[in-house]
RNA sequence: GGAGAGGUUCCCGAGUUGGCCAAAGGGGGCAGACUGUAAAUCUGCUGGCAGCGCCUUCGGUGGUUCGAAUCCACCCCUCUCCA
């Protein structure tokens, strides 16, 4: 069992995949593995482009892809933007908001960027596509009779991503979506001789539907596969901060911020995160993740690192993880740690914490930085505050003129005057 | 189009004999204790402001009233059944 794989050069991408967990679904278990072991596949992944940055959520589609990248397979990065306009009414509630052209051109740039961190885009090793190219000069009757034709309500009105929505409700114009995204597929086999598609859980029924089109119409097979969902321990999806999404963006979520979600995750989530989203060989991650008690953490830097190099860079992944020693142990360099300057006029005559809190956006109200003081939960350069009225003037700050003010136990943030 | 049900604070969800409702309860979140920058547990907080008072909030707009989330009118939206 052990000594059977040995050689990773020979390993199988489905192999790989499905030790990482990665695997929740497949069509057909056993012909997609020959397929990978003996063709250069072609597959895609679908993205939706409503907002201007790829978040952890993403993350995990996106290891994948790299995976089968680096064995060889060629990734399609289909963004949704046709699709977007139709909201995919999986799983949801409400229907999606739809965007302009022009906004999802721009979201389309920033995911660009960021898949470039996991994905070679050189030499069409890897596609990054607009399914509105396509989808926006379809012939409403062409489209009926072409694909339309082969879908049958009755099976559609079983499918598991409309259950939700026959009972709350559903519009045609959603109902039509999984057409849309099979045709999508059905385009991709034609045009790149895609095979094989992967999605969230979610989208199993509309990738089904995608990959019997193309029996149908084409006579070929066609594959999908779907993943796990990337949850916490408690069943939550991970990435849900008090902020929102964890986004990988920087503007929206600094590195250190970054980093220091990952270093604080659940300890039965290291593991799993290990696996899924890093590069670090299996017999690494199953040594890390068993370490015991208070040593785990020595995994959880490894995962706040390795992670935050891979989406960041390696210099920001380094002055994180200096910025959360310095901060957590004793250590020098604070840089990293998130700043704000301001004006030295502003504390002539002395501002009120309160203020101060809220310019740093430690807080969000003055009665919110009120609570917190009475609750013994903000500290100014490592003293507890018990005074609400608390004025802080320049001759607070250090000799290098920063003052560092905290929230609760983790939340830091630094003043710089200038 | 017809008949019903409903839209409440971050979410779910009470509240409709009008005042005692900034609005029960739960969830989530934040903080404190305990710890390992973890989990579990216990405690407190959870609309805003120049804190015992004031201001904005219960789909929207007007109205009745000393006073409305609670009553009336019109409108918007959602759901269910019928066509």
């Amino acid at each position: 069992m052990i000594s059977r794989r040995k050689d990773y050069n020979m390993e199988n991408a489905y192999d790989i995949l499905k030790e990482r967990g990665f695997i929740e679904q497949a069509t057909h278990e056993e012909e997609i593995r020959e397929l990978l072991e003996k063709e250069k596949v072609v597959f895609y992944v679908g993205f939706d482009p409503t907002a201007d940055s790829l978040h952890v959520g993403h993350l995990l589609p996106m290891m994948a892809m790299a995976h089968m990248q680096r064995a060889g397979h060629v990734p399609i990065a289909l963004l949704g933007g046709g699709t977007a306009m139709i909201g995919d009414p999986s799983g949801r509630t409400d229907m999606r908001k739809m965007l302009t052209r022009e906004q999802i051109d721009y979201n389309a740039r920033q995911f660009k960027k960021q898949f470039e961190k996991l994905l070679d885009f050189s030499d069409n090793k890897a596609y990054m596509l607009n399914n509105a190219d396509w989808l926006m000069q379809l012939n409403y009757i062409d489209f009926l009779r072409e694909v339309g034709r082969h879908f049958s309500v009755n099976r559609m009105l079983t499918a598991e991503c409309y259950k939700q929505r026959l009972e709350t409700g559903l519009t045609f114009l959603e109902f039509n979506y999984m057409l849309m995204q099979s045709y999508d597929f059905l385009y991709l086999y034609r045009k790149y001789g895609c095979k094989l598609q992967m999605g969230g859980n979610d989208q199993w029924s509309n990738i089904i539907s995608g990959a019997d089109l193309i029996r149908r119409v084409e006579g070929d097979s066609a594959y999908g596969m779907t993943f796990t969902l990337l949850t916490t321990s408690e069943g939550v999806k991970m990435g849900k901060t008090q902020a929102g999404a964890l986004w990988l963006d920087p503007e929206k979520v600094s590195p250190y911020d970054f980093y220091q979600y990952w270093r604080n995750i659940d300890d039965r989530d290291v593991e799993k995160c290990l696996s899924l989203l890093t590069f670090l060989p299996m017999d690494e991650i199953k040594r890390l993740s068993s370490l015991e008690g208070a040593q785990i953490n020595k995994a959880k830097e490894v995962l706040a690192f390795e992670l935050t190099k891979m989406i960041h860079s390696e210099e920001e992944a380094k002055k994180a993880q200096e910025a959360a020693r310095a901060l957590f142990k004793d250590g020098a360099d604070m840089s990293s740690v998130p700043q704000t300057e301001i004006d030295a006029q502003k504390l002539s005559d002395g501002m009120e914490l309160l203020e101060l809190l809220m310019l740093t956006g430690l807080t969000s109200s003055k009665s919110e930085g009120r609570r917190l003081i009475q609750q013994g939960g903000i500290y100014v350069a490592d003293q507890r505050v018990d005074d609400v009225d608390l004025k802080i003037a320049a001759k607070d700050f250090d000799d290098d003129k920063t003052l560092l003010l905290r929230k609760g136990k983790k939340v830091y943030h630094m003043v710089k005057l200038l």
